[in-house]
DNA sequence: TACCATTTTAACAAAGTTATAACATACTTC
DNA sequence: GAAGTATGTTATAACTTTGTTAAAATGGTA
């Protein structure tokens, strides 16, 4: 998880303020919502990995959002509260929340609870049926999880960069893609205008690819980029 | 999961009656520890689904039950302990703990918070990939409740850091896993800082079990990890 | 304390990957 | 059709990652 992001949902401005900054500076990404409306809205539209939520919200009960949340995802949840009533905690654990402290409440734990939830968090995702997706496009055949490439059922071996470039052209089949996507994909953020190795990697992907299987499948496009084209079942003639 | 089974690592009489007869009451089955090693050992031979764990034995630390509860095993553990201090908190949290319950407690917040951490080991067993208890693949087998590794019918001597590394591997065959990942199963809480242990530990892996196997098992992607190979053995007699 | 098994670190060799250059070929424009 | 530009190809050098070994730290145990 690559700076995972943390939904603060909390009404109360300087208590908001001192979490966000906390979070801020363990290197977290967050979001804050002042409402249970719009933590429910964020949770929607941005996926966060997790949420610290305040059961004392202004328009609507912590405990709706948590059954809200629930109803769609698996999120961890921590509470954050000022009702330190047993029935409070007990009502917020069982309708769906994985953990529950009480303000005043110390920093340094609510970040080691919220390293647990993550930790929990990556435990699950990594062992989750892994997106058993698999890309086939003739007798091509890349397998995302797996991290493998196949013609037929002899697997290829592809470097990092040839393999990114595979993948990144698979998940485009048909469409074109620029020079400048390409290395903003694979090399990210580098210098713009470098090119000369994108045609070596495409050289050496066609190689390796078009020539088992007996077809052209990168097409260049001059002047703007290259795509991928779509192969039917067996044998295509084009061009 | 019918009727979980709860250790209870606690070594004052009072509170461990109060905590299983609670328990009992509940429907829930329960064994219970009075030190740091009998816990070790009743984890071991009888396989909870969950721990609860009070830090102040008299024969070891509660952290160092923890750490080697983890060494094996991913079961939810909640602490009980009068240590209520936030270092202590955080150490045991970030050891390898659920939860953290600090004493005088609620009987039945503890009852929550173990209902939090029961549905959550549920949801991991629901999507866990079918865990069989032997794991087979050519001549090799790893017998994950019995925690041992065979060629044939030779028993292979892993550490304990070995034997992680094999089972991450075995539950994943034919997927090539990260560096960070191995990284954050086999050694938990340590950060992402680069690994040559990894590296080492690949080769004495190597080493015992590809020697003997005669065939490759193991497969290096460079720059990205490794995967097992599934292996189509000899001696396999029915699919 | 000293011993043993395990884990980590360090150093270097080996292997694999990526970038660069040089040249060949194809394409576009006029 | 020629000039100029863009792309394809090949080889090589620089670089990074990995394998391997040994030694040092760690931790548990008698």
């Amino acid at each position: 998880m690559n700076k995972p992001l943390v939904l603060v949902v909390e009404d109360d401005k300087p208590v908001r303020n001192l979490i966000t900054l906390t979070l801020d500076s363990q290197g977290y990404r967050y979001q804050s919502a002042e409402t249970g409306n719009a933590a429910i809205l964020a949770s929607v539209s941005h996926q966060p990995d997790l949420m610290i939520l305040d059961l004392g919200l202004p328009d609507m009960d912590g405990l709706e959002v948590i059954k809200k949340t629930r109803s769609w995802s698996n999120m961890p949840i921590i509470i954050v509260s000022s009702r330190s009533d047993d029935t409070d905690k007990i009502a917020a654990l069982d309708a769906g929340a994985d953990d529950y402290l009480t303000k005043p409440f110390s920093v340094d734990e609510l970040l080691a609870r919220l390293r647990v939830a993550l930790r929990r968090l990556q435990y699950m995702r990594d062992f989750s049926p892994a997106d058993e997706a698999v890309f086939t496009n003739g007798r091509l055949r890349v397998d995302y999880a797996a991290g493998c490439t196949y013609i037929d059922d002899e697997e290829l071996h592809l470097t990092p960069v040839e393999y990114k470039l595979l993948c990144l052209m698979a998940r485009n089949v048909g469409k074109v893609l620029t020079h400048n996507c390409f290395i903003k994909e694979v090399w990210q953020n580098t210098l713009p205008e470098d090119t000369p190795s994108l045609r070596v990697y495409m050289a050496t992907l066609r190689k390796k690819v078009e020539i088992p299987l007996g077809q052209k499948l990168i097409q260049t496009h001059v002047g703007i980029g290259y795509r991928m084209l779509r192969l039917t079942g067996d044998k295509v003639i084009s061009e």
